[in-house]
DNA sequence: CTGAAAGCGCTTACAG
DNA sequence: CTGAAAGCGCTTACAG
């Protein structure tokens, strides 16, 4: 491997000529810079990249945390991210954790040794005190809704949004309403589950914890959905399922008569909700994707809150009351 | 930043006794060993990464180039790659290109630069002799049937597992065949357009480009290749959908006349197909993953054929002849 | 505009 | 078992 010190003797200029010219500084002789610059080519020099980060002090890698990426919730987050990332020339060095805490903590230390410039958190397992250690060693931005820390965080109401779908099923009448969550002690479930009491107590709905499914995020999880549902002795005239795919699959699966009978809402606004005709709540998931990458560049901690908004479409009904 | 030197100073001892301590060599004093141990946890000493690698001359980076994640096809095998690298406990840095060509040249320079042990190439636009150009600078991996280069591959016989996929549909009487595709240019098309080719010569059947649908790749794109087959003036009495996900969205877009009279055939056997009873041609994405990763680390090139297999499911109805 | 020198923070053969 | 020294390959203030 030939590096820089081969390149300056060769070129017969001092190695700080050679950096100068790599690094496109002004105020080097023009003649020099194209002998220097022939030189590289000849020699198929090749900058030891290493080296650089050492001197430098920082690597151009960021770290995106996040679970899964097959699924269109966490792979709409890696687009956007990706895409702010290719204009900085960063890059993403992706931790597929299956929420396995040690996964999450390799990232973290990884930030911490340095390898890492920046840290993106798109959903955790691990305590936010842990991760609230790290900060020191480098910007960390995540997914979720916490104001009182130095992370820096892109965020939905969760709370609101749900409100929202369980408000729209009960203007169209419906009162016996179910929801079906994800990782019951994610704090977007938290925050979902909250809306859904609450709403039951303003409505004067009776609440009850049967009516909440949990473990539903996959397209095929909608059809396990299907069947608790249809084995329900008092099934729901509505439901509402935190994701669209597990929303589609439930409505794939349903037979004849809840197909009539069953309102449902997604959440997140994939392609398959349209294709569908399924009414959701959009989820701007590849802004906030930007937007967690472009907070690790702000030269304060900020905290930027999402607007959803509910896309009304064919598979919420009237009912009569 | 405390560094390595200051923690020495601390310690009373010299900078290559911290450093045996660190990397765990024997022949250390326990007890200079124990207080090297307790200076570093008092001063909380992180070595920096970027120096152990340019001294090293490696980063346990592996690069993975994917056009998309968003893709069951794509995450299947980034599943398996980062099962395999976490054994190593090697990090996954990912290029998603969208099959632009600067990105897949971003990747191919990095591991020039030695800022990557090694690349895994999942699915390529460029062309291959420029890929080969990078094989001096670290081993790389490609999902593709290559054997007479330096290059690593794991692939499928596309052209065996197409024609299965025929046949089977000819067996139950099939005689008018459709088939749809992802991108027309890709290796893999190509072996599959041949297969159907030489498929309709071996059976007598006329062949048409016009039975070959191009560009059918996401679920949505099943709607899309649904109204294309209506509107067809002699639609074909089955087809083999290149993808499980275009096939379930082709399968749930029929009207009901298609519904009855048009057999499917999928791939890769995703858990959609099994949902909706889909007939498909499996492909061990995952053991492939698995593979392109551990080849990195193989003495000597190496190419592994993975085998396929036919599910019989009901969306393969017989026809009278 | 240019070079000599110091330094980034570690590792490792060498000598003892 | 241990330390002094050289070196990995760059960059950059400094002096000219």
């Amino acid at each position: 491997m030939t590096n820089l010190k081969e390149v300056a003797r060769k070129a017969g200029v001092s190695p700080s000529t050679v950096s100068r010219v790599i690094n496109n500084h002004p105020y080097v002789n023009e003649e020099k810079r194209n002998r220097v610059l022939q030189i590289i080519d000849e020699m198929n020099y090749i900058p030891n990249i290493n080296a650089i980060h050492l001197k430098r002090g920082k690597t151009n890698l960021i770290g995106v945390v996040i679970p899964f990426s097959n699924h269109p919730y966490f792979s709409q987050l890696i687009q956007g991210i990706s895409e702010e990332a290719i204009k900085l020339d960063k890059k993403i060095v992706l931790f597929q954790t299956s929420y396995d805490t040690d996964q999450e903590i390799d990232a973290l230390e990884m930030l911490k040794l340095k390898q890492l410039d920046a840290l993106i958190i798109c959903s955790r397992n691990i305590s936010l005190t842990i991760i609230e250690q790290y900060i020191e060693y480098g910007p960390i931005s995540i997914f979720e809704n916490i104001t009182h820390s130095k992370l820096r965080t892109s965020y939905i109401d969760h709370y609101q949004s749900f409100l929202t779908a369980l408000n729209h099923l009960y203007e169209h009448g419906h009162r016996n309403i179910s929801c079906a969550i994800n990782r019951k002690k994610s704090t977007s479930s938290i925050e979902r589950i909250a809306a859904y009491k609450d709403f039951c107590i303003e409505k004067s709905l009776t609440y009850n914890d049967n009516n909440i499914y949990e473990n539903y995020v996959l397209l095929e999880d909608g059809y396990d959905l299907s069947k608790e549902i249809q084995k329900s002795l008092n099934p729901p005239s509505a439901i509402v399922v935190s994701g669209d795919n597990t929303a589609a699959g439930l409505l794939l699966s349903l037979n004849d008569d809840l197909k009539e009978n069953l309102s449902i809402i997604g959440f997140e606004n994939h392609k398959i909700s349209k294709l569908l005709n399924l009414t959701t709540i959009e989820i701007p998931l590849i802004n906030i994707g930007k937007s967690l990458f472009n907070q690790l560049y702000d030269k304060s901690v900020s905290n930027q809150l999402f607007e959803t908004r509910l896309i009304a479409r064919q598979s919420v009904k009237n009912i009569n009351i």
